[in-house]
DNA sequence: AGCATAAGCGGACTTCACCCCGTTTTCTAT
DNA sequence: ATAGAAAACGGGGTGAAGTCCGCTTATGCT
């Protein structure tokens, strides 16, 4: 009775992902995300429909592979990179360094993280994201806060919805005139935010 | 040269705008906004699908239309009814009766909200809701709050994506347990976060 | 009332995500 | 090496959103 070993995914499988990642990223490039469909994408990567529906279960798992290793990369940054951001600096600072990070990197990947969106099966509250995981952290290092899961939560509303929600321009060229504004004023504003909590 | 009046609506666009509205809620009421279709809502109206299309341009357009009337009587309640909610009663205590009120609201509407999202064309920045104006204006008047739009567009995230994205279960019937602890703990967290904001 | 015209209507058509299941490939144990 | 099982593949099928355009009807003007 060894579980445990369930059978390592097989090797076509594995170059299979990968091949449709590579593509995928090229179809990003050149046409957008949202000229990505899946019948494009398997056919421009020779491939069956249904092995791209087998690798990625639906449109949105191929953008939420895709933004996996970022994602992984820059928490990595966050919990053993150099201070302010990693560990060694004071808990405050940190927040507001992750915030600004945050913010730099959802506008940098802002059209894949829209496209993560499932509109049948959206986030569970039961899953943090490592981001909230990280804010409550470092809340309560920095001191102690009532209520904490709930300010938790919050707070990482604060910091991402209005990436994901309410700003959604084309933003096609990643030099738009507005885009450092909007990371500016969502940073700052996210500064002041815990500023004045963790006062 | 005299726009202004672009001709009003036509009294069968009219009758078949409430009609459908009418038809949609009942399908609702019997089995669920996601078995809500386009094609269904027209035949059960017995009505072409580009009529429905017309009337309200996307399948959100529809939910949207349908949040409408409640959404004003919302805003209604909470600029002139009794305080707390209402004025007269000190601008803290306002904003927490009115995130509380609106927790509940969100959660009560909270199949029709979410079937609200267009993944094509979600809200943009500059289209600020009523519930970031209404939390802007009461912001300032409890005092002065530095970088106040950002401010307020980061606790109106705080305050409504938690139901928005994070939190999206079945919630088949109104009296699931879980509801009124949802209520709860998202109300708690933003009393404790707006006392701490403002203290 | 009668007419011109803009608005509204209908439903066929297109596109896309996602499902299904018979066929093929890889892996493992012998 | 080989056979048998499990996993992966392929591509046609389905249902739903959204578009198009020729037809119909309400409306305002005379």
């Amino acid at each position: 009775m060894h579980f445990g070993k369930p059978r390592a995914e097989r090797a076509d499988a594995v170059r299979n992902r990968e091949h449709l990642l590579r593509t995928a990223r090229q179809m990003i490039a050149e046409e957008g995300v949202d000229k990505v469909t899946m019948d494009g994408l398997a056919e421009r990567a020779c491939l069956g429909k249904g092995t791209v529906f087998r690798r990625f279960g639906t449109r949105a798992g191929i953008f939420r592979a895709l933004l996996d290793a970022d994602e992984r990369a820059f928490q990595e940054h966050a919990m053993s990179g150099p201070p302010p951001l990693g560990p060694g600096a004071d808990p405050v600072e940190r927040l507001i360094a992750y915030g600004r990070a945050r913010v730099d990197f959802l506008t940098e990947h802002h059209a894949i993280v829209r496209a993560c969106f499932d509109r049948s099966r959206p986030m569970i509250m039961g899953d943090p994201s490592m981001t909230q995981l990280h804010i409550r952290v470092l809340l309560r290092e920095a001191g102690s806060v009532p209520n904490l899961d709930g300010v938790a939560v919050q707070l990482t509303a604060a910091l991402e919805a209005p990436l994901l929600l309410y700003l959604s321009r084309p933003q096609r060229e990643a030099e738009s005139p507005d885009r450092d504004e909007t990371i500016a004023f969502l940073g700052d504003a996210w500064q002041t935010l815990i500023e004045r909590v963790m006062r």
